[in-house]
RNA sequence: GCCCCGGUAGCUCAGUAGGAUAGAGCGUCGGUCUCCUAAACCGUAGGUCGGAGGUUCGAAUCCUCUCCGGGGUACCA
């Protein structure tokens, strides 16, 4: 509709040359009737042209060469919007477009032959992912096939250290648990991985290695062994989300291979950076931010900057158009140095996507749940997937804009009533289903001989939504928002269970009959496609 | 102190390139299964869009100030 609409006022413009001076925006309007779409062209044209914005709407609409059968009225309304009124014959047509698309319905080409990199999760092994964790895994992953629905190419990426004091506190915790299990008196420092799984970790190394480990280096088999068991089962707590990142991208190789002394030589040659009390600083000050910072301490060790600004410098030399970064708000402060190390080192920082979500609150029983990995007080990710089922955990997650700092009710999910909207679309899919089954019975089929005669309020408000799903994945991908799709969702399952409700098939005549199951089938498609890029299944049945 | 995010119905949240009477779900209250799945549908009630100014034909949306909550502001990541 919305095409149709921009073509015909592109035609329009050669007699209308203002047209051209704005940009034109049709909108749905909340009332239906204020027409199917609507403009408010003539109000934005007040100003340039000094002229009432009712006279305007009246000169644009008589030079507009509309075709009745797709348009039957154009009228003027409130202080100047045009509304436009599309014939229900025209606006049923779009299910031949549904079955002639069928799983590609709601793709674009926009991006195409764009290669995009989402990098997300990110979690250092230390420990199982937390619900936090589940908010940016679930997020990320439907970022990335919004991303492949508009065109994009995409790898999914994860950024993860194993070297440093957190892997050797780590590596440490294991050892300390060791060698309590074997009844030394050893003491556990308060600042040490506290959480159960260190045990059974030690308890492993325990059953295969008897007491022969006691002088074994925290570095060695302590350290790889927690690191590889973690990393395991944090693999396996995505992959029941259905997540599953193509690249793993270890930070240490940027050291192994030279990256990070390359980064420092470049910056002290661009004159970038500078020594000073024994540790060198970069010059951020001069690049746009409130202040020179540190790059490598006194020790010798580099920060987290510097290693983080090699690894965006070597995504972007693997020639991506579009980098997107998923973090939290706890790390909101490491994203402007790197754009600008990036930006500094003739990059352009616009390919760069950053995106923070924040934090997620745990309830439980009306009771908020302080976490920390450290002190093992915290829900893991796998025991709200055990509770509330994969579908629902994407759903939720997926559902609110991610700059809310969303509360998780952990007694509501593990309710899994009808409070939550994943089964309301789910239950329409499974309906759409159950009719399809029942229609063979029946001998009918799905036609769309006789689309024209989807004329009564259901049907024409379903079929007015599922226009507008093609726009809807476009949006949401451009501005990164999956909660977009949910509400998307929504509406449409709610347009359908009304039609369902109200038009009715049995007892039809067979030429609408067969137009309903059309429409029936034309929104199955919809829902699966949507319900596929939130990475939650479409039940057969309920 | 400074920076980022949030404050919209009882609860959880949509809605910001300024637009028509501010929305949804859940919860409240009251209806609908002889009928393709009642995990549904229909109706009802519920609001000082945190507060105060300002900009204009028009502000939840833009500007200034301010209150409350979360996060950040390291030679931690």
């Amino acid at each position: 509709m919305k095409n149709y609409l921009l073509s015909l006022f592109n035609d329009t413009s050669a007699a209308l040359p203002y047209l051209n001076e704005i940009d034109i925006l049709f909108d749905v309007p909340k009332q239906d009737s204020h027409g199917d779409l609507s403009t408010n062209a003539a109000m934005m044209l007040t100003k340039k042209l000094h002229k009432n914005p009712r006279q305007i709407a009246e000169e644009i609409i008589s030079n507009l060469k509309t075709d009745d059968s797709v348009i039957y009225k154009i009228e003027i309304a409130g202080p100047g919007f045009i509304n436009f009124f599309f014939t229900p014959a025209f606006i049923a047509q779009i299910i031949k477009n549904i079955f002639a698309e069928d799983k590609d319905f709601g793709k674009s080409k926009l991006f195409e032959g764009k290669k995009a990199n989402v990098e997300f999760v990110s979690a250092n092994p230390t420990g199982p992912l937390t619900v936090g964790h589940g908010r940016n895994a679930v997020v990320g992953d439907t970022v990335a096939n919004l991303l492949e629905w508009v065109g994009y190419e995409v790898d999914r990426e994860y950024y993860f250290n194993n070297a440093g004091r957190q892997m050797r506190v780590l590596g440490d915790s294991v050892k300390q648990r060791y060698l309590q299990l074997l009844g030394q008196d050893v003491e556990f420092p308060a600042d040490y991985y506290q959480g159960e799984y260190i045990k059974e970790i030690a308890q492993q190394l325990l059953d295969e290695h008897g007491n022969k480990l006691v002088d074994e280096p925290v570095e060695g088999l302590f350290k790889q062994r927690a690191e590889s068991i973690i990393f395991n089962d944090i693999k396996e707590s995505l992959a029941r989300l259905s997540i599953k990142h193509k690249i793993f991208f270890n930070e240490n190789s940027l050291y192994e291979d030279g990256k990070i002394d390359e980064l420092l030589k470049l910056f002290k040659q661009k004159e970038l950076s500078y020594e000073k009390d024994g540790a060198v600083w970069m010059k951020f000050l001069e690049l746009g931010s409130e202040q020179d910072k540190v790059i490598v301490k006194s020790s010798g060790e580099p920060t987290y900057r510097l290693p983080d600004i090699a690894y965006h410098r070597e995504k972007l030399e693997r020639g991506y158009d579009l980098l997107v970064d998923l973090f939290g708000s706890d790390h909101i402060s490491t994203y402007p140095d790197v754009l600008a190390g990036v930006k500094a080192l003739g990059f352009d920082p616009e390919k760069i996507k950053v995106l923070i979500h924040q934090f997620v609150t745990i309830l439980d029983q009306g009771e908020v749940v302080k976490m920390s990995t450290r002190k093992a007080n915290f829900i893991t990710l796998d025991q709200l997937v055990d509770e509330a089922g994969a579908d629902v955990v994407r759903y939720f997650f997926n559902m609110r804009n991610i700059n809310t700092h969303m509360n998780f009710d952990l007694s509501l999910a593990k309710k899994q009533s009808d409070e939550n909207p994943v089964f309301y679309l789910q239950y329409a899919h499974a309906r759409i289903c159950s009719i399809l089954k029942m229609i063979e019975k029946e001998e009918l089929k799905s036609s769309t001989e006789n689309l024209h005669l989807l004329t009564c309020d259901e049907e024409q408000q379903l079929l007015r939504k599922i226009h507008l799903f093609k726009a809807e994945v476009l949006y949401s991908a451009q501005n990164f928002e999956t909660h977009r799709i949910c509400f998307y969702l929504e509406e449409l399952a709610a347009s359908f269970h009304k039609f369902y409700t109200f038009c009715r098939i049995l007892g039809t005549e067979k030429p609408l009959a067969e137009a309903r199951v059309a429409l029936a089938s034309a929104t199955k498609i919809v829902l699966r496609n949507g319900l596929s890029i939130l990475g939650v299944t479409a039940p057969e049945r309920m």
